[in-house]
DNA sequence: ACAAAATAGCACCATTTCAGTGCCTTTTCA
DNA sequence: TGAAAAGGCACTGAAATGGTGCTATTTTGT
């Protein structure tokens, strides 16, 4: 339960990677085959983190991607809203088909733990993460490669 | 994303109501009656957490469900766990097929996240959805009926 | 002893979401 | 003008989720 879809998970590997790479392009071939992932589903998350601004792209040869703002300033709960849409723990707590008193009977306190859990994504960057992976990107091997 | 499955809700629900009865004894059919919840759906989740002594259950006439521990030490990280199964924010961060590195470039950042959402279950309880259900249950009409 | 109330157990179906892929188009640099 | 790269479109298979029906077993009350 509670968990990342692969959308997430791929995104912020990739974000993780753009991250260590500084203001230089990569192109999607090059995260895909560097790290392992699927290609045409990391496109597609590629091109949705471009459109929503968070990555800038650039096309033709020596084109690719890089991150459009600092990692620091990138939150975990801006990537998943993007690529997940946003946070519904509950449904009556959003959206609105509650006709049943039932659900409302803890929509109250379910959307404050939803709060509290969006604030925990929140206080996480995408700088948190790339410090755990720039160890694994320039320590053992010089760089994953295929 | 990140949302929880109907059975926690249910499961959630059931409790609150449950809570709010004091120690007597609650028919499945009189909290799924009561509060308009899928009948089948809401006996599996109950037999479940009677199964992980959430709750007590008696059966025959006069029988029915009732919270074996006061709402206040119960959290919703146990209740959870015990009907959606342990928390895994990342397929690599858990059971282990994580045979790509690029999963594990941000394992130890998500498995940080996930230890801080867990914290955030574990820190709400019972009680807590209760006290806002309370008002619900015996405000506005004595009681909910069939 | 019997009937009714209640939980328990089993097997199944429908829908949605998720993960993944292929192919073609457009842009842009060399 | 050719190759590299992003972008767009439509589709498929698998899994999770939500939901239901029927029957068995236990227990109380009369």
């Amino acid at each position: 339960m509670l968990r990342f879809t692969k959308r997430s998970e791929y995104g912020l590997i990739a974000l993780a990677y753009l991250g260590g790479q500084g203001d230089s392009y990569c192109s999607a071939r090059e995260i895909v085959d560097t790290l392992g992932l699927p290609r045409r589903l990391c496109a597609e998350i590629l091109k949705s983190l471009s459109t929503a601004g968070l990555v800038e792209a650039i096309r033709g040869p020596g084109g690719g991607y890089r991150l459009k703002r600092e990692p620091s300033g990138l939150s975990l709960s801006e990537v998943i809203t993007v690529l997940e849409g946003p946070l519904r723990m509950a449904n009556c707590a959003n959206g609105g088909e509650c006709e049943k008193e039932a659900a409302c009977l803890i929509a109250t306190g379910v959307n404050r733990v939803a709060d509290d859990i969006q604030g925990v994504l929140s206080s996480f960057t995408l700088a948190d993460l790339i410090a755990e992976a720039q160890a694994k990107i320039n320590a053992p091997t010089p760089a994953i490669q295929v």
